[in-house]
DNA sequence: GGAATTTGGTTGAAGCAACAACTAAAACCT
DNA sequence: AGGTTTTAGTTGTTGCTTCAACCAAATTCC
């Protein structure tokens, strides 16, 4: 190759290549299972659940818009207008931080809690059998851990995990 | 919980729910990691650079549209469309195959193919460094093997690893 | 205490994806 | 050979995501 002078890439090794090629095939065929299971069973986005399930597992099944923005890699924009569409569908209320004039919480409503009760269980049903039933036991242990040394580089603060809050 | 008559849920355990946790963490940061990385450094999407990559490594540089469908997890409507536009930014061509009147084949322009040069070694460094970096060897073998068997229960043919064009 | 900045969130427009409806070529079926 | 079905792809609409612009409350900095 004539290439021009920019420093020789680091090329995956065949061993790397077929675990690259078998991730991103999977990054790209797990939420898309998710994702139709969740609209045939309970007609909502993979999203929009994520977004109601961690709602609904704080102790006040409330939560700022900021706070599930970052555990969900979601921009505020994004969040603010499904918040809107879920609030619509009267599954939560969005009303202003007591403490904070800017801030507003997402709160559930009765018929969002009672969406979260009623659509988990297929969820996790799911989860079970596309994931949890493919693996034995050691494997659970090792891809917790792969995916905790991916997520220290992907999310350094553990954002994600809900972890970040803690820091101020 | 004074729940109707469904069959009692098999519900996660604590190992399980946190492998489950971290691995939904990764496939929300790693795809748009890669997103942004692509978008900032050649202008594609992460799709358009998979479509783009995918038929510069065949030998005639050219692919069925609905082959290129499978091995993307992507609908005909969905390529259709990418691949419009992909054709008015000079990356490929289209034309009808030869021996089947209905299908038609992707080719590689010459501008298709110095755009994969050009963004190939920024992304596959991208890759290494969030994914391989954080990685020891045993681990590339661990994931491969997980990887592999998820995708035994998502992709039973193994259509999106390129094998499943030998089943007729 | 007031100006500047930062933070939390909303809104509207533009682009991309999912879905449905459609066309045309090939294969199948007596 | 002719009618049906299946396959390959296109097109248009609708809905969600991203992006940029914007507003208001809080914080920071003299």
């Amino acid at each position: 190759m004539d290439d021009t002078s920019t420093p020789e890439p680091r090329w995956l090794n065949d061993e790397e290549r077929t675990a690259w090629l078998r991730l991103i095939a999977v990054t790209m065929l797990l939420p898309s299972r998710l994702e139709s299971e969740l609209k045939r069973d309970a007609g909502l986005s993979h999203f929009e659940y994520y977004v109601l399930a961690m709602i609904s597992e704080t102790p006040e099944r409330a939560l700022l818009l900021t706070e599930v923005a970052a555990r969900t890699n979601a921009s505020l924009s994004r969040l603010s207008h499904v918040v809107g569409r879920l609030e619509t569908q009267g599954f939560l209320s969005r009303c202003t931080s007591p403490t904070d004039g800017r801030a507003s919480l997402a709160r559930l409503t009765e018929a969002g809690w009672a969406k979260v009760v009623a659509s988990a269980p297929g969820h996790v049903e799911e989860v079970r059998t596309v994931v949890f039933d493919s693996l034995h036991d050691g494997q659970v242990e090792q891809l917790s851990a792969i995916c905790a040394q991916l997520l220290g580089a992907l999310d350094p603060q553990h954002v994600l995990l809900g972890l970040g809050e803690r820091l101020p």
